[in-house]
DNA sequence: CGTGTCATTGAGCGAAATCAATTGCGGTGG
DNA sequence: CCACCGCAATTGATTTCGCTCAATGACACG
């Protein structure tokens, strides 16, 4: 596995040795890590200009491993949490068992929200690598709101973030075509990954079919067949967990795929090429097909 | 048109005159009406204990008439919105100008949220009877919310209450057949009545089915269609914009194959019942269908 | 009484789900 | 080390749900 695509940050040592790699931000103390106001604002991408550096405010990590469930659904609320590295999954399971994925929080990103309004979370968290999260208790974010206008201002800023996500999740599920809801997943990884630094072109998936399926409102055949056809197209490159971005702009503004009747053409004017030992990916007529109305 | 039945409001006489009828709450003034905290706090459905009754705090109301829009999209943000009486959507338009319906806010249903993130408003919303709102400009919130801890939270709350719901939202696109969608929709908009002390058993649409369509990521077509089957079935009964819910629990129960398993059971009824040469519309025990997951 | 908007209903088709078979991979234990 | 197992992923065959296209009906408005 090459070290330099995977967005794992100490995880390449394979879930062994986590107190012992050291952290780019946060205390380290006897295991424990813990971040003043500052860094947590700053994890948060929140502006926090007129926060004090020297404020003696201390927030706690937390360290959760591949599959641990950081709450459950119905579980008393108290705190909330920020993703300070790793993958997470949070899902919503309806009466009879079956899982809803709703968002898949990483560096950066607040979680928990939603046990505010009832005093219980609303849904569960689930971690997909190995964690380091900070807590946030919420006695002390209505605290800090209180003491620090910014911060409050910021805590608004990033619960109206989160609704503006669900909206657009909405949106897409509403309106787009499977193929859409793929390719926007992907360019939305890949953006992800570039705001925390990771290649924005070249990244390995920390959740199954199954799971992305769940979340794009797919079945995980589609998203694999999807997936082979963007493969097979030249707008990514597939293996397994592994993906490569060849096109992002043809995915960011792809509304369907050609009629299965264009795309036996296409299939064919690929054979053709390459067994002319044409160059693939220049397919002239398509890859970024809009809708008319 | 029965004026017992729907959920009017000052509308029956037809958009003339909003300044002229009398109003349940607040303090008229030359056809400006405004609410005290206390009053704000009722119709968000807040625990105002400690709320002075006496805070000489006022909140502006403002008037819209069907059609008009109170906000669009990309128009600087600065102000909240509460409903106080009358009805309305939220849409997001995508680059090709094609409508998604986000919500139907009515009566103490908070809007506008969308805008704190980026200072402007992500989405637009339209009136779609004759409203009277109360401004809560974001500025006096967050003055609030620093002056009474209580309300403050309450703040959290309310937003917190609006992402639990926009999850439920995705759920339901994500999982959920078009009769499932329909029925819950149904239900819902008969709770939040009977909520706001209307018959929860019969009332009018105040949506086109083009615009539950787009809220539910159906087509119009389904949406009518579905409508006249559970109406055949009994489950409620259907003219034009009048609703009325005959079986709720049914409805609250409808649903169709989520994920897998649970078919074997419904081919088997299908096919037994096939066999016994029952007619077709009698269907006796659909209407409820249950996955067993 | 036309005209436009909204709703209903039907026919046909296509996109995505379901069902099913196969392959690839990682771990485990003989 | 390899056989075996379980899980994930791919791929194909078939079905079906919901969309598209289209015609008609109901109602409000000028």
């Amino acid at each position: 596995m090459l070290s330099t695509q995977a967005p794992d940050v100490r995880t390449d040592s394979t879930t062994t040795a986590l107190h012992t790699s050291s952290v780019e931000a946060g205390w380290q103390r006897q295991g424990k890590l813990w971040s003043n106001l500052k860094e947590l604002c700053d994890v948060l991408r929140i502006t926090s200009a007129a926060i004090h550096t020297d404020e003696e405010l201390l927030f706690q990590h937390v360290q959760f491993k591949t599959g641990q469930r950081i709450h459950t659904i119905g579980q008393p609320f108290d705190t909330l949490y920020i993703v300070h590295s790793g993958f997470l999954k949070t899902v919503l399971i309806d009466e009879f068992g079956n899982e809803q994925v709703l968002s898949f929080p990483m560096k950066g990103d607040l979680f928990g929200v939603d046990g505010i309004h009832t005093k219980r979370y609303a849904s569960e968290a689930v971690a997909l690598s190995n964690c380091d999260l900070i807590l946030l208790p919420f006695k002390k974010l209505t605290a800090l709101g209180r003491a620090h206008v910014e911060f409050e201002h910021a805590m608004y800023s990033v619960m109206s973030r989160e609704l503006v996500r669900e909206q657009a999740m909405v949106s897409m599920l509403g309106a787009l075509s499977a193929e859409a809801r793929v390719a926007r997943f992907l360019v939305n990884l890949s953006e992800r990954y570039a705001d925390m630094g990771y290649s924005s072109k070249l990244f390995n998936l920390r959740m199954t079919r199954h799971e992305i399926g769940s979340y794009l409102g797919l079945t995980l055949e589609t998203v694999s067949r999807t997936l082979s056809a963007f493969n097979e197209i030249g707008l990514i490159t597939v293996d397994q967990r592994s993906i490569g971005i060849k096109d992002p702009e043809a995915l960011r503004t792809l509304r369907r795929l050609p009629p299965s009747s264009s795309r036996a053409k296409q299939v064919a004017a690929k054979k053709s090429k390459a067994a002319a030992q044409q160059n693939d990916q220049s397919d002239p007529d398509w890859g970024a097909q809009l809708a008319s109305a």
